[in-house]
DNA sequence: CCTCGGATTCGGAGGTAGGT
DNA sequence: ACCTACCTCCGAATCCGAGG
């Protein structure tokens, strides 16, 4: 299958730029015998997978030339949230001291003569338009496969992509047509992990993704979580309207994350002990409810004895529960399998 | 309609890192 | 040391399209 060996034949400039069939006889069995990556120590890439990220480590040994920013375009497919204005201050000023050490990655603009298209290097791009400065590039021709691999690859070599921006960017790709093998390279993950990725980004609308940022912190589990919340009725708008908050802009994209996570949370039982006056004028017994644990705390001078006498028919009130929850159990059966249930741990 | 096989999703174990 | 959050991996379950 070409689409394993997307990288393949780089090297060797000789990619085609619109066929994605460029597959070197070496690197194809390399990539069929599932050999290791022997000369670039990248842990436990192999096979198909090791096979093109050796690609995008040789392709880093190209040649270096300067161009002129103004000709440079995004890539088609964008892989991240805004980001930090401090960040871009910093790179600026790294630039501006030491230059650009490290090139970006472009191809020819597959429709527009003359110009280019940048697989990665979208914020050193930035950073040297606004010092009015050449930028330091490799130029290679690339499929749209070929561009999106090595954008992915680049930004996982660099784990500083968050998880819903790897989310949001294994959604864009999925949407614009790329096959989950693509994916999966782009993007350094296994089908489980691809598929938890895309879930993620389909089930939280992007204008509450876009109002939240990168979040950083938050991984899997808790935008799962997130996603999970926001099924519920009215969840989304409530979402909106925390992000509406005058604060909320001015918290970090964490601090933005957990207040929406918190603004979507279900409705707790209050706070403040429920109670229960049989006596008029006495409260005999507090009730308080949190997520693992329900109290009751009995007044011992309302109605003295009673938390003995509750204790001692303890045995008896829950053979009634379980008799009573058994038999409604049966009821909603009809002797089916029971639908497996659905936990969530936060 | 049924079967089959590949693709995808789900649940959970286990390891790691960071904070308290 | 313990807890929490995160990540990767594995196997099982489920979905879905193709072919008989």
């Amino acid at each position: 299958m070409a689409r394993k060996n997307l990288l393949v034949g780089l090297t060797a400039g000789e990619a085609q730029a619109a066929s994605g069939h460029a597959i070197s006889e070496t690197a194809t069995h390399a990539a069929a015998a599932g050999q290791p990556a022997p000369h670039f120590g990248v842990m436990g890439t192999r096979g198909a997978i090791g096979a093109v990220t050796r690609s995008i480590e040789q392709l880093k040994a190209h040649a270096v030339v300067e161009i002129d920013c103004d000709l440079v375009e995004r890539s088609f497919i964008t892989d991240r949230l805004e980001g930090s204005a401090e960040d871009h201050r910093s790179l600026v000023a790294s630039i501006r001291e030491h230059g650009q050490q490290v090139p970006v990655l472009v191809r020819p603009h597959p429709a527009r003569e003359g110009r280019y298209q940048i697989a990665y290097g979208h914020r050193r791009l930035r950073a040297v338009a606004e010092l009015g400065i050449r930028l330091r590039a490799m130029v290679k021709p690339l499929t749209d496969e070929q561009l999106v691999v090595a954008q992915g690859q680049e930004n996982s070599a660099r784990t500083d992509l968050s998880f819903i921006e790897k989310a949001l960017f294994a959604a864009r790709l999925e949407e614009a047509g790329f096959k989950r093998d693509t994916l999966m390279a782009a993007l350094s993950v296994d089908k489980t992990g691809l598929s938890r990725l895309i879930s993620a980004a389909v089930k939280v609308p992007r204008d509450i993704i876009a109002a939240i940022g990168p979040a950083p912190k938050a991984g899997r589990d808790r935008w799962l979580a997130l996603a999970e919340r926001l099924e519920a009725s009215g969840a989304a708008e409530r979402a909106r309207e925390a992000s509406s908050r005058p604060d909320f802009a001015a918290a970090s994209s964490d601090d933005r994350f957990l207040q929406i996570l918190e603004a979507v949370a279900p409705k707790r039982r209050s706070a403040e002990p429920a109670v229960w006056s049989p006596i008029a004028g006495k409260r005999l017994l507090r009730i308080k409810d949190d997520a693992t644990t329900l109290t009751l705390m009995i007044d011992k001078k309302a109605e003295p004895g009673f938390g003995d006498y509750l204790i001692g028919a303890l045995p008896e009130i829950y053979a009634a529960f379980q008799a009573g929850s058994q038999g409604s159990e049966r009821k909603k059966d009809h002797g089916r399998v029971a639908e497996p249930r659905k936990t969530t741990k936060l």
